[in-house]
DNA sequence: TTCTTTGTTTAGACATAGTCTAAGCTAGGA
DNA sequence: TCCTAGCTTAGACTATGTCTAAACAAAGAA
């Protein structure tokens, strides 16, 4: 697992100081941030910046394959740098709290092949459910 | 798996003419279809049918329980009317073609105790990707 | 029946997330 | 130096979905 930036750079992508701002914004915390939020916390560093930019780099870094895109709810997209560590996500119904989750077996590799409708199937995500501690409490008091 | 219409009629929710066309209009087709792509057809049976009905309409089934909304990608919510069937999904990332997939073990029982981060955790689904197979040829080609 | 209450539907205004466009800017090469 | 390609920008635009206020409809009481 190296460092966002470093693992961009091997794409031949130009590193531009927006770039590097909005991809140390990504890494710089362990929760998975809207585009809104980035532009938030990046525009603190250089407030010049554009939304505009925040899109269309988190965009590019996508289709490197070096930031997955998350469409958990029916709001808006969440960015999570770890694409080079294979994880899913536990999402908290109660207030949107999001864990990682790692471990356990490949999901397409409890498939069966009878239900794979002829599709060459790449990769399965789980995105589990519930309740946080926190809301767990609150919920019986 | 009983009818839709049927299911909701349990819950002392009274089916209006404009309920009653959204739930058959959900329920005939087997795609997950869009809230537009309901009313789009739904209107076709009942011309004076307005947009705020589908919506709420399609909202108070996902609280009743009877519908599934499913955020698979960043763009609309799509509605499935097999919320007494547990299953999965399978899309293709070529044309966005969506299959459901059953059977398999629950994947909250795969989930070990030491990643729940103290979660009571309800349920886990499953969204398989890859290329269907006229997406397969198209690529070859 | 009429009155009242409650829930439902409607059109359109509004909100939010995200994309597109056209112009200007920047870095690097000839 | 000039040229070119790629990058950034502001703001217009689009798509999806929610909210509001008024009209409407059904059920129960009298
Ligand atoms: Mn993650
Ligand atoms: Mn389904
Ligand atoms: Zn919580
Ligand atoms: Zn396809």
């Amino acid at each position: 697992m190296s460092d966002l930036v470093t693992r961009l750079r091997r794409h031949n992508w130009r590193i531009t100081p927006q770039r590097r701002v909005i991809a140390e914004t990504l890494e710089g915390s362990h929760v998975h941030f809207t585009a809104e939020e980035i532009l938030e916390r990046a525009v603190e560093r250089m407030p010049e910046l554009s939304r505009a930019t925040v899109y269309n780099t988190l965009n590019e870094m996508v289709a490197l394959g070096e930031v997955l895109e998350l469409t958990l709810d029916g709001r808006s997209k969440r960015y999570d740098p770890n694409a080079d560590h294979e994880h899913h996500h536990l999402i908290c119904e109660g207030c949107g709290l999001m864990k990682d989750v790692h471990a356990m077996a490949d999901p397409v590799d409890w498939l069966p092949g009878d239900e794979r409708h002829g599709f060459a199937v790449s990769r399965g995500s789980i995105t589990y459910r519930g309740l946080c501690p926190a809301c767990q409490a609150s919920q019986q008091a």
